[in-house]
DNA sequence: GTGCATAGATGCATGATGTGCACGAATGAG
DNA sequence: CTCATTCGTGCACATCATGCATCTATGCAC
């Protein structure tokens, strides 16, 4: 390899070879389950292709994930990761949702300026119903985290279930926005990022506002 | 059989003795899956041994469930199911979280009223990794249902994403609360549902008042 | 009741998944 | 260079999951 060979995404933890080789094999890894199963549909591919693919013998690929779905999910889970982290960065000065949002925007625009296709690993994950509980299980693992980090943020002495709630609100609207815009893309090309932007601002003012509403009144 | 014979629970479609049959085949193998998974723990649960326990052949499980794990949340999916079936059934006056508090106490009041352990399935869940992914799609498939009931109880014309919205965070609401409940119950025997009604009493508030809140000062 | 059509249960064969174990090669530390 | 550790790999094995063919029970029409 020469000097400034290619980028370097996701977190290398760029301590000594070794590091470096684990993390760019996860991301063979990861990127071979994707690529095939964009091609071929995630039930429909092995996990002796996924090796072959990435290069590997298939008894390393359990050394980095334990299923087939874990894998493929795995870039959705990192940028889960990714907007968590990020939420931590934000300055107190913003409100808990404030920071949430903002969070929210600076991921996407990494996701957009990224060269991997973070779109690719949702829109798999859309069609195929067999990878939607990986999915929320990544979630579910970034929502303790987010639990946390709210709760940092809040400080001690308050409301003792608030992080918890807060987090498992926040990540279901995010969730539910994203699918809705996924959803709306359908048919068409990527359909407007701002159109994205706007959802997110009205989803988590709702969030803020308050999410009853009275019923119909006939 | 002679006349009352045992109990009705679940949704015995009566028609027929097919039906029944079907449905108590259901039940034996959720509820061998069950007493399996407590006894020895999940994952040392073959099978073959769920299917000698239901006294059904290896192949006919799958004709019922699709995985070991699905069996052994069937039950808990199944109060899902009733909640969300529940909150159909609340009058009109009521706003959309003051029914569906409403409609979450009947369901724990049923499940209390029930012969069936409830919570063991709960407990179960808790204490397996593997369950997780499991249940949250479990309660990802209700959520439709819950977004489809809360559209027709606010009618249309209105905000477009609301009930997803709020389907999704009610849902996210019931499930974190019942883990804070499940948490604290951890050592001690069942610690008090009026502990559990007071706990989803604060958390519904909490999504109508609003979820922002300011970060800490310093 | 008789006979038919169909749904469900079962057995068999087979591919795929996941794990424990042991060995060898690359790596990093001294 | 030497040694200890980590990681990649092959092998064996148990389990999981599905497709296909067959047999039986059920429900229905008459």
């Amino acid at each position: 390899m020469a000097v400034g060979t290619q980028v370097a995404v996701e977190s290398d933890a760029g301590t000594g070879r070794r590091e470096r080789k684990k993390t760019a094999t996860r991301a063979a890894i990861r990127d071979a389950a994707m690529r095939l199963a964009l091609r071929d549909g995630v039930e429909r591919v092995t996990l002796e292709q996924i090796a072959a693919e990435a290069d590997i013998a298939l008894r390393t690929f359990f050394n980095y994930f334990s299923s087939k779905e874990e894998a493929v999910v795995a870039g959705a889970a990192g940028d889960f990761r990714a907007f968590v982290a990020g939420f931590r960065d934000r300055p107190g000065s913003e409100s808990v949702l404030r920071a949430l949002h903002e969070a929210a925007l600076v991921v996407l625009d990494q996701a957009m300026a990224d060269d991997r296709d973070h779109l690719a690993a949702l829109v798999v994950i859309r069609g195929e119903r067999s990878l939607v509980p990986q999915l929320l299980a990544a979630l579910a693992a970034q929502e303790t985290v987010l639990a946390e980090a709210i709760a940092d943020r809040v400080g001690p002495g308050q409301d003792e279930g608030y992080p918890r709630l807060c987090a498992a609100a926040a990540l279901a609207a995010l969730r539910v926005t994203l699918d809705r815009w996924l959803e709306s893309a359908g048919a068409g090309a990527v359909p407007s990022l701002d159109g994205l932007r706007g959802e997110l601002e009205r989803t988590l003012g709702a969030l803020a506002a308050g999410l009853d509403r009275p019923s119909r009144p006939e």
